[in-house]
DNA sequence: GTGCAGCTTATTGTATACAAATGCCATTCG
DNA sequence: CGAATGGCATTTGTATACAATAAGCTGCAC
């Protein structure tokens, strides 16, 4: 982390997750060389990575932009979720520890929660469904599948406002979540992927849902 | 293309999968930039970006060498090929074309005559091969797709020496692209999609088939 | 007033110099 | 004799200078 390269790195995509730098601005290299205290040097390195891993785009006369998604490709982005995480579900089945079920377990009591709470504080219920899912990851051991799942998963804050999940649909997720962790102790991968595949595809509705009736944003964001 | 920065890139990567640069053997800066006539800068930009890809990896002190993939590390990415193109079989079956279709039927046909002449030509058949599926890609229409596709569909050539599959295994994939065309024809995303599923798999086990016989070249260039 | 030409400016690409870090080897001390 | 340590060599990281390219603008001609 002490390398410039990395600091700018991770500066860079978490002012693009977080919509600091807004969906098809474009990028100036010496500017963010300013905002990130270094040369552009790092800054070029980090534009190449964060541009394979498609979060940067450039057109053809080499000018970069932060990538602008349309619903289209947001849809296509979750389908892909869909069949890898559940081929990591699969693998996971195969090879999850006991301990890795037990933390799995804690995030899971710990989102359930985050919900049920008289205040129920959906940042934190994220926070943990994250780490539930990145477990899964961890336990499927393939390094191309984290590198693959962190492009589709990973996705501009501006595009999944924090309250647009509805509590109802978050205390499925838990109860899903549940039914995800009863196929891992029986080490079923084919249920385990079903559950995923099921799981996935009801976010992303809840989640067009959301984004559909709330033609403001929608509207706005998602235009190309 | 006259950006040296791309011909450093293409430069590499084909030493890379023509295995001219040895898996698992150490990447200098230095060595590259004089090998393809240029300034370390552009050979940074590459191997960051053919990192990003999997093409190269890095240890903990930011030392570059080329990946060295396991057998399991290579079942891992023929599962993810099979998942991703049955999903590019099952949107290219809603959006493609006549015309595609078309020159589709002509690479079939051309690397039917490849094998079925006296003197069958298996390089030939593998570039049709490979244009027939790339048409695929191109009526799914997802850049998504395509970059990860491209990261698990390319490999070094130690791995998949030319002669490896059998004339066999080589007419079941014509046949296997016919019913391809039909599910296309039909508009049938699914049955598509099964189709895909069922080729890739096949030729899977045909190529791992052929490599657990050939000991010689498995037990060295399969070692971690 | 409109369109094109050429210049000006902004931005990226490349090379090079130097700094930092890592690995290696030899030397020394227990 | 082995392990630890210090310094040297190698390699990568970063900054900067300059070159090349593309965009934008100004002014001229029609």
């Amino acid at each position: 982390m002490s390398r410039a390269s990395d600091r700018a790195y991770n500066h860079i995509r978490s002012m693009i997750l977080s919509g600091e730098l807004q969906p098809g601005s474009q990028i100036r290299e010496e500017a963010l060389a300013e905002l990130c205290g270094v040369s552009r040097t790092p800054v070029r390195d980090s534009l190449r990575r964060l541009e394979a891993e498609m979060f940067v785009r450039r057109n053809d006369s080499q000018r970069s932009f932060v990538a602008n998604w349309s619903l289209d490709d947001l849809e296509d982005a979750f389908q892909l979720r869909a069949m890898l995480e559940s081929y990591a579900a699969k693998r996971a089945a195969m090879r999850i520890t006991r301990e890795q079920l037990a933390r799995m377990r804690i995030h899971n009591a710990q989102l359930k929660q985050a919900v049920d709470a008289v205040h129920p504080d959906v940042p934190r219920f994220i926070d943990h469904n994250r780490q539930f899912h990145a477990i899964i990851l961890e336990a499927a051991a393939s390094e191309r599948l984290t590198s693959m799942l962190a492009q589709v998963t990973e996705q501009p804050v501006v595009l999944r406002t924090a309250r647009q999940y509805d509590l109802e649909n978050l205390r499925r997720s838990h109860h899903e979540h549940d039914e995800l962790l009863i196929a891992f102790e029986n080490r079923d991968g084919e249920w385990a992927a079903a559950v995923m595949t099921a799981h996935i595809r009801r976010a992303f509705h809840a989640y067009a849902e959301a984004h559909s009736t709330d033609t403001e944003i929608g509207k706005t964001d998602l235009a190309a």
